[in-house]
RNA sequence: GGGCUCGUGGUCUAGUGGUUAUGACGCUUCCCUUACAAGGAAGAGAUCGGUGGUUCGACUCCGCCCGAGCCCA
């Protein structure tokens, strides 16, 4: 029984418990009818530690799908999965240990990863369950798991064999501090001071010869072609000609490309392997010779000659004082400029030359695009980002990562011939580091050494294949096929994702699932936004401007929390918004002290009650309550949180507890069993609709109010199909809001008497609950206009007929009009030489009582107050 | 630099060719009405980022400009 002040903190944290150890939201396994199973495939978040919005954001979102979608009957798969493979799980064991990864072998390593994050997914799972996600705590999954790590390697098998794959040498972005190669979104800009060398080449064919400016002298060794922008008119002459290196001598081509800065140096640029990531373009584009001139640690290679097996540093000077003696070294100037460097350490990077496997995907875009347009996506637009990545897809995707701890390829290669040897598919998971191949000779040669390829996956080759770890895909060696444990999950209803990393992670999800099974892994996707701060600014750490899930979550109801998070359209940034908490904890108070007084109206409410004895009023809630229920059900379909929120709360705050309950507490109070029957079947609707966003305390008022198991498993409410006449309900409404205006402008109190009332206007079967609640001694209902003058004001046109029937007529008709140069014959409008049809318009007046009494004005009706004095 | 998205009262937000532009928060005034004063009633407050164009008619469609965000370079 509802009682008192609502009391978050203890309630909350009650049914938190208590959905887990009742296993509320568990997924019912064995046989489940794929029609009827629901499955999301919520992506993993990374275990490092703290939980921010973007995780709290995102779940809550689907929490809201989940519980919705529960309600509806539908048997809801909602899985968590933990992703402790990446980088920062990585860093995290190493600085919680104070190790390095270097130090240890691989699957040592990998051991201890696994033993720190699991007092970080401990922590973690603590915190989702504070948050009230209805997730099925059974179904979770580590990423650096054994069987995780057999369907990552299992995925990369499968697509070897059909071809989908290739191995080549490419460049990868390297950092000689941390010996490990990074990714792209690992570096970050740095101004760094840096000198300018002036320095001349020589045209191999005649006499001339020309400048170019480099930070990096070092890698003149390297250096395979030299560039001229198309507009540099005087340089367009070197075109087509060879240079020769100074000091090393090497001879290289002299091309034309419009990438080359013609505000830096002297416009003319040298391309090396690999400089930056414009002499990777280059190499790409114009099909370059590869000069390798420093390797991984930073020194310099044979290539360089004399020079090398000297560190970069040393080789810079040694050849910047040898060009100077060369008569080549114009000028040496100091400068700052922007630099590549690893986040981490602030090390400028490196481009390496290096190995590396590739997932074939240019061939195919037409078909990956398809899948795309197959999935619904929430909201529609955000189908333009899938598309404008695949349509500038420029190069294959690279799975290979240089990095000592991940998933490791299983694949040697022979030592003689290169030969690939890949795992056997039954004995997934190995680590080529420690395992044997599984030949004794190499199929090709004969050969009986075998190298291990020491690289791992690129982490989304992992994080791209949640949908078939979550449906339990694996190998079956009897049939010699793969196999689905849970086909009726796959293909998964609902794919979330932050529409930051649509393109890393969505897209390469899609390419992946749908290579393997050849289905398209998703019905639907749902795009969040970011989380803001409260000036709209992105949250971050260096900004000081996160607020934590924590410490809203201390400081407001979590259901508060959860009503602001549906607070934006699904798509949209949502900022952090101190009154959307307020917001919610307000819904919850009102919510919490309206079922208080319905309780107390309520405790001998018939069961049944025959819908055709309904007193008017309540045949009008419940009717315009199915409506609400057919509203906030679609919206809920379309992923409108936010409409289906406001619309919900709006019509129970004012429809409700504003019109309808106030009414209907008299005649409660009175024994009056439809009033009786209506408070109670409306309430229990309410409480069912507001469950998905107000899981908490609409299950506190559920078990309280209503039975025994969880709201959050009963059944979604459908429309009770009655009829009313909604015309006569909504004039009524205005008519008891027109007498609070009166009262309220002439300083009475809400339950001051009135001495007469009349009503012209449409409220049949409403005039006792108007007297009532209105406080009203005489109510009469009038059969004729009352006395009253009008006055005609002008003329309101329907543009929507009139537009199109008189097109460019209009300024003339309006303008007519606006001179009072107008007739009404017949009750059409004879204006500016044409005639509008009744329809068209509408003649505007303004109403004057001559009567006695004072005149209201209640939407369509009139309402005359007789009040004493 | 390229692509995408967005710009509506002080703040957040609804509204994709046709009323007086929606609602919430905040603000002002009034009202203790036995569920709730953390409530109720009323009110003020917007030339819909700017500028051209299409149209009888533009917050809505198109061009350009300005500003913000995201992704890619």
């Amino acid at each position: 029984m509802p009682s008192g002040e609502y009391d978050p903190e203890t309630v909350e944290s009650k049914w938190q418990d208590r959905w887990v150890d009742e296993d509320t939201y568990a997924y019912a396994e064995g046989g489940v009818d794929p029609d009827t199973a629901f499955s999301i495939d919520s992506p993993p978040p990374t275990v490092s530690g703290s939980l921010h919005w973007g995780h709290a954001y995102g779940f809550t979102l689907q929490d809201f799908v989940a519980r919705f979608e529960r309600m509806r009957g539908e048997n809801v798969f909602f899985p968590f999965g933990f992703d402790d493979n990446g980088i920062a799980s990585e860093r995290l064991t190493e600085e919680e240990l104070d190790v390095r990864h270097q130090e240890y072998d691989r699957r040592e390593f990998q051991q201890m990863c696994r033993e720190v994050c699991e007092q970080y997914e401990a922590e973690f799972t603590e915190k989702m369950q504070q948050l009230g996600i209805s997730i099925d705590w059974e179904q979770t999954y580590q990423t650096i798991s054994p069987e995780v790590q057999r369907t990552s390697q299992l995925s990369f098998v499968e697509l070897y064999d059909e071809g989908r794959e290739y191995r080549q040498r490419a460049p990868a972005i390297w950092c000689p501090e941390c010996e490990t190669a990074i990714s792209q979104v690992e570096t970050e800009d740095d101004e760094q001071a840096s000198h300018f060398h002036d320095i001349e080449f020589d045209v191999v064919e005649g006499e001339e010869s020309f400048v170019i400016s480099t930070t990096r002298p070092e890698l003149l060794p390297a250096c395979v072609a030299v560039f001229v922008h198309p507009d540099d008119d005087d340089n367009q002459h070197l075109v087509g000609e060879e240079a020769r290196i100074p000091l090393f001598g090497q001879e290289v081509p002299i091309i034309e490309d419009e990438r080359v800065d013609l505000e830096t140096g002297s416009g003319i640029v040298m391309c090396c392997t690999f400089g930056d990531q414009t002499d990777i373009e280059w190499y790409q584009a114009h099909d370059l010779d590869l000069r390798i001139a420093i390797d991984e640690s930073g020194t310099l290679t044979d290539v360089a000659g004399e020079y090398s097996g000297l560190s970069s540093e040393d080789a810079r000077e040694r050849i910047v004082s040898d060009l100077d003696d060369a008569g080549a070294l114009l000028d040496k100037r100091a400068i700052t400029h922007t630099v590549n460097v690893h986040e981490r350490c602030g090390t400028s990077v490196e481009f390496l030359v290096k190995d590396q496997w590739y997932v074939e995907l240019l061939d195919k875009t037409d078909e990956y695009l398809e899948a795309g347009r197959q999935m619904d996506w929430y909201p529609e637009k955000m189908f333009t980002r899938y598309k404008n990545w695949i349509e500038g897809l420029q190069w294959d995707w690279s799975i290979s990562r240089q990095r000592s701890s991940g998933i490791p390829f299983p694949v040697w290669y022979c030592g003689e011939c290169e030969h690939v040897v890949v795992a056997e598919r039954e004995s997934l998971p190995v680590d080529p580091l420690s395992d044997d191949p599984p030949v004794d000779a190499c199929p090709e040669c004969g050969h009986d050494e075998f190298v291990p390829e020491d690289d791992v996956f690129d982490t989304w080759a992992t994080s791209s294949l949640t949908p078939l770890i979550n449906a339990g895909w694996d190998w079956d060696s009897e049939t010699e096929e793969t196999v689905l444990d849970r086909p009726e999950l796959y293909q998964f209803d609902l794919r979330p994702q932050g529409h930051d990393i649509i393109s890393f992670w969505l897209f390469h999800t899609v390419v992946k699932c749908y290579e393997h099974t050849g289905e398209v892994p998703f019905d639907s996707v749902m795009i969040n936004g970011m989380v803001l701060d409260e000036n709209r600014e992105k949250m971050s750490k260096s900004k000081g401007n996160v607020v934590s899930p924590d410490e809203v979550v201390s400081k407001y109801p979590v259901d508060a929390a959860r009503y602001w998070a549906a607070g934006s359209a699904v798509g949209d940034d949502l900022p952090y918004s101190e009154k959307g908490l307020r917001a919610g904890e307000k819904l919850i108070r009102k919510l919490w002290n309206a079922s208080k007084l319905v309780e107390g109206l309520t405790d001998d409410a018939p069961e049944e009650f025959d819908h055709a004895d309904l007193r008017a009023i309540d045949r009008w809630l419940l009717a315009e309550l199915d409506d609400q229920i057919e509203t906030v059900t679609a919206k809920l379909e379309n992923r409108e949180f936010s409409k289906a929120r406001d619309g919900l709360r709006s019509f129970f705050w004012h429809t409700f507890c504003d019109d309808y309950l106030e009414i209907a507490k008299g005649r409660a109070r009175d024994g009056d069993a439809s009033a009786k029957y209506t408070l109670q079947t409306a309430h229990r609707r309410f409480v069912k609709l507001f469950a998905p966003v107000l899981a908490h305390v609409t299950e506190e008022l559920w078990r309280e109010m209503y039975d025994e198991g969880s709201v959050h498993r009963a059944a979604w409410p459908e429309p009770l199909g009655l009829e009313a006449d909604f015309a006569a309900g909504e004039t009524a409404m205005a008519v008891v809001g027109a007498l609070r205006k009166y009262k309220s402008d002439n300083q009475l109190s809400m339950n001051a008497e009135l001495d007469r009332v009349q009503v012209w206007g449409s409220v049949q079967g409403f005039e006792d609950d108007i007297s009532g609640v209105m406080h009203v001694e005489e109510l009469e209902t009038l059969d004729e206009e009352p006395q009253i003058e009008s006055v005609v004001t002008g003329v309101d046109l329907d543009y929507s007929l009139v537009g199109p029937e008189f097109g460019a007529q209009v300024p003339d008709i309006e303008a007519a009009l606006e001179d009072e140069a107008y007739d009404v014959v017949d009750g059409e409008l004879h204006a500016a030489g044409v005639e509008l049809a009744p329809e068209m318009f509408t003649i505007e007046e303004e109403r004057k009582y001559v009567g006695e009494g004072e005149m209201l004005e209640a939407g369509d009706a009139v309402v005359i107050v007789q009040h004493g004095d």
